[in-house]
DNA sequence: GCCCGACTTGATATATTGTATCCATCCCTT
DNA sequence: AAGGGATGGATACAATATATCAAGTCGGGC
């Protein structure tokens, strides 16, 4: 979680400079996700906006303007969640070149994790040798959560 | 690629020590995904299980399968592009502990990768310190192929 | 051989996630 | 005020996945 106005600001900050409108719409889209603390679904964004308010938000809207969001690194997409998150460095001016997330593959809790230099740069390299470049530096690591794992001692079903 | 004659007995052995039948259905499925060089959506495997046969391999039955390839460890799912690729490992004996895939942001290729054991290890060690067990070994990286990175150069789009 | 019961599959419906398209509206610039 | 690009509304649809219940199939014990 992180501050709402800081993060607000920011961001109409970098739209205007991208000569982009920082919108209602767009505008409710963001709230929703700093001020929710885990990730959510584009239809659970759209449910949360329209929820306190007389708003109708469309699940399309939702989409498009996630997709603007990605685009401007306000956002990460959760891919093996289909869920989303505000990016925790939007008020940062330094670059953010570390977003590692671990995903309960059970609950689908998310957590985010700081790897190590050397870590990554394993990772670019090895993804160099196999011809892909521009690799992501966003990491989606699939796990399973302190609290599945304990309840799966009873549990036989994976 | 791997060889189809010894994956598919050594599959065959395991249903059968884990009391599990080696259906027809499930040899197709197997079949098909040891054939293709790359990964495969369900709905692609029921096509091309249904595509040199009269058979009718509805997606439902292909999910089911899939499903129990999973639990076996014969297959591997990847999440970021919602498609499945068979284990390079099934006809192994030894552990296989290293499955990283890259996946192009843009086309969807799939690569299969080597870490070093140190990345590995360092994923592992961020991992449990936020409380994350049971990583699983497989990892997906999503990046940009070498020849989606070359036609970007032309294109603007991300 | 026959039947029971578990495993497997068929069939249908539905949920979830995401994309395509076309047009209306808004807002900035001139 | 008018033109034009950016934005949003509305609708349809595609792709991926799950739920459920009935029917079939196989293996083992009688």
């Amino acid at each position: 979680m992180v501050d709402y106005k800081s993060v607000m600001s920011a961001a109409e900050q970098k739209c205007v400079q991208g000569g982009i409108r920082f919108t209602k719409r767009r505008k409710q889209v963001l709230s929703v996700l700093i001020e929710s603390d885990v990730a959510l679904s584009a239809y659970e964004i759209a449910e949360r906006c329209n929820a306190d308010s007389d708003s109708n938000m469309p699940a399309m809207s939702v989409y498009r303007i996630l997709d603007l969001f990605q685009e401007q690194n306000f956002i990460h997409k959760l891919e093996i969640a289909n869920k989303y998150v505000c990016c925790s460095h939007i008020s940062c001016s330094h670059e953010h070149n570390r977003s590692q997330f671990l995903i309960c593959g059970s609950c689908r809790h998310v957590e985010e994790i700081n790897l190590s230099e050397d870590a990554v740069k394993a990772l670019q390299t090895a993804a160099s040798a196999a011809g892909f470049s521009a690799i992501s530096p966003q990491l989606e690591i699939k796990g399973r959560c302190a609290q599945c794992e304990q309840s799966e001692d009873q549990a036989v079903t994976l």
